[in-house]
DNA sequence: GCTTGCGTTCGAGCGCGCTCGAACTTCTAG
DNA sequence: CTAGAAGTTCGAGCGCGCTCGAACGCAAGC
């Protein structure tokens, strides 16, 4: 269900807090699998809105390495589930599987990596600002245009269809 | 080069103001294109950072008709360099190919269909404003992870290499 | 005349990130 | 005992947005 995924969720914390970006919603989204018993892939894939399919697919690839079961079921434990969670954000973020491949391939290797991986962050945040500036750009393109055409710049245009 | 394209150009112009997104920053992006000569596909090219190959694939999925000179070889006047700039940005921020022929369709079918138009444009603004609320939320997980793991957020990570 | 360089058309190929289907096993409910 | 749901592996396929290469045309300069 999309309007139950993580993002989903963290977005609608922002608008419940609905002041600047705060260390208490980044907990939210680091603490919705704090503590948990190990989960089958279909749980997961609920959890962070993804099929099943796509789940296998990211252990395929070597991203995240998950235990079985006695039936040779998949068992996602905590660390499993907080991997794919980081995962997923920094897909959503718009970092490529190469670049995800290679971090965790780091992140296994222990913790002599941890500048390796910090510069990577580092690198990947630089990204992000660049894609925001972008972003407003566009967008205050998009409204230049809107008011061109004779619409208005609201909230939202739902209900203007 | 991609130190001159459009988009550089345009940050580098909100750099310089220093200031809130300006109209006048818009003005400066539209008008880049403002009383030009017809051009030739490498000078588009060169405009828009984009590939000759990319201007033939575009005009091929019907999304801009360019007239052609004496030799066939293909003439830009000021009207399609004006509609590529428009896609290219509508491009950058994120609206599907697909979309973008919807649009141009519209556009070529005249001043009728401008309400359904500006329909598309409303819904796209969403859209961006949805992913603007994503990546900052992706930026704020990521500098807090860059934080855990011991480095500072500063303005940029050039230099901590 | 001939090379160089920029243009043309056309169809095929590619990298990314999934997405799916086939064939098979395992567990649970009736 | 049986049917059905949910899991497994494997390889192939897909949609997007380009990207490229082959074969060719034309105009300018040596």
């Amino acid at each position: 269900m999309a309007t139950d995924d993580l993002m989903s969720r963290a977005l609608a914390a922002l608008d419940e807090v609905d002041g600047p970006m705060s260390v208490e919603v980044i907990h939210r989204l680091v603490d919705v699998s704090a503590a948990t018993d190990p989960m089958t892939i279909t749980e997961v894939a609920d959890l962070l809105d993804m099929s099943p399919h796509t789940l296998r697919y990211y252990e395929r690839i070597g991203l995240v390495e998950v235990a079985r079961d006695a039936s040779g079921h998949r068992s996602y434990d905590a660390a499993a589930v907080r991997r794919l969670v980081f995962l997923t954000r920094m897909r959503l973020s718009g970092m490529a599987m190469r670049d995800l491949q290679h971090y965790m391939k780091l992140a296994d290797e222990g913790d002599d990596t941890v500048p390796d991986r910090l510069d990577l962050l580092l690198e990947h945040r630089d990204t992000i600002r660049r894609r925001l500036k972008e972003l407003t750009l566009s967008l205050a393109a998009t409204e230049y245009k809107i008011v061109s055409y004779g619409g208005h710049t609201g909230p939202s245009s739902a209900g203007n269809a």
